[in-house]
DNA sequence: AAAAATAATTAGACTAGTCTAAATTATGAG
DNA sequence: CTCATAATTTAGACTAGTCTAATTATTTTT
């Protein structure tokens, strides 16, 4: 079946803006999302729906299909795939990447794929520690968790960052954070979550609830 | 100025239609190209013109402007670009790499189209030994004639084919014929330019004008 | 040089995707 | 529970690109 690459794009949306799957997506956060218009939205869902991609019933939003899901996986994989391609190959910088990514991605083929993952060397994760799903679709569990959602002081290891754009992403390069970095958390501020750290190159950074809720770390042992 | 996919194709058509530059193509086979109707192709040369990108009078075909000219071979660079790519680093064979490079050639990114260049080590040619654009749109002069021309024995280095059809390249494969090889040319058939050549690996391969004509060699010193 | 054949263009219709404006449904405050 | 408001859908129009059918221009033939 063709799928457009307007449909892709939606599928994509869908697909990144429920946080747990089987969660509901409305009409609005979709048009808000490409900066359209809610009726044409609905024009596309429906499309959607015709094409058994996504479960939609009026006024209800949508869900995925299996069939959806499984599309969307896709389109992940490559989105991710040719991130590797631009930021370890290319040598763009990871706030340069996502936009080419965006057109790269739309390319349908199954071959073109697996032989740049192969020879990417079947990276786990793109720049933004974002997991890369496998062949089969299979994405592997993240167990890091936003700064904001850490109650105790200690030594992390940043692993992802959920915002890509190229505000946040370049404010972290110059505040020195980088993906795989090991920092110290010194301190969590119970009243507006905003918490203080000790980077790799030993610099002191406060970071607002805002930004801390979009860098994601995990206990380091 | 906003290029659309549909005239970037049209514009790299015209470009590779035209034998020598100033040469005018005409409706029927631009159309013929596409597999699409007349009234298509009017329609598009319409377009084209009023983006200047065209010199079109009704009823007489068309050439390219120089800002035509200059998109449609920074058009060409990409797609080989792409195909050394997919050839080099994916290790696709050379009839598979038409299709996808077709589909990447239209990621209008300079940036990207500069950084593979370089990545990919500033290569002078594609798989099948067509001249690739350097940045500024300057194309190598390719001393190489088809075999057809040919008057004289010898010794002879294939450079480049013009048919990049799946069949004719799958044939050259089987008969062992690749860019680069050095050739025999043992006998020219003057009744019906057909050929018979030693093969680097020895054979002895008969060539009709068809295949010889599709053929690049240059006179191996 | 006129008639016949071929090639190119126009006119009008169709699809995908978008929009605005109007109508409909859902929600939530009192 | 009902009314106001917000969210969603429908209706109808617009653009790019395509098509068929009819018309017009060019070229070839006689």
């Amino acid at each position: 079946m063709e799928i457009s690459l307007t449909e892709e794009n939606y599928m994509k949306a869908i697909f990144s803006l429920q946080l747990n799957a089987d969660e509901v997506v409305s009409n609005s956060r979709l048009a808000e999302h490409f900066n359209t218009r809610a009726a044409s939205a609905t024009d596309m869902l429906q499309r959607l729906a015709d094409k058994k991609l996504v479960h939609y019933k009026k006024y209800q939003g949508v869900t995925l299909t299996t069939k959806g899901h499984k599309l969307a996986v896709h389109i992940v994989r490559r989105h991710r795939l040719w991130e590797v391609f631009l930021y370890e190959k290319l040598q763009f910088k990871w706030d340069e990447v996502h936009d080419l990514a965006e057109q790269l991605e739309h390319i349908q083929s199954e071959e073109l794929t697996n032989r740049l993952d192969k020879f990417l060397n079947h990276p786990k994760c793109d720049p933004h520690g974002d997991p890369i799903p496998d062949k089969k679709g299979q994405i592997r569990s993240d167990l890091a968790k936003p700064l904001t959602h850490i109650i105790q002081k200690g030594y992390y290891r940043i692993t992802r960052v959920t915002d890509h754009s190229k505000s946040f992403l370049n404010y972290l390069t110059e505040q020195n954070i980088c993906i795989g970095d090991v920092v110290k958390l010194e301190e969590i501020n119970a009243y507006d979550a905003s918490c203080k750290l000790k980077t790799t190159g030993g610099q002191i950074v406060f970071l607002s609830q805002k930004a801390a809720s979009h860098i994601l770390a995990e206990f380091k042992k």
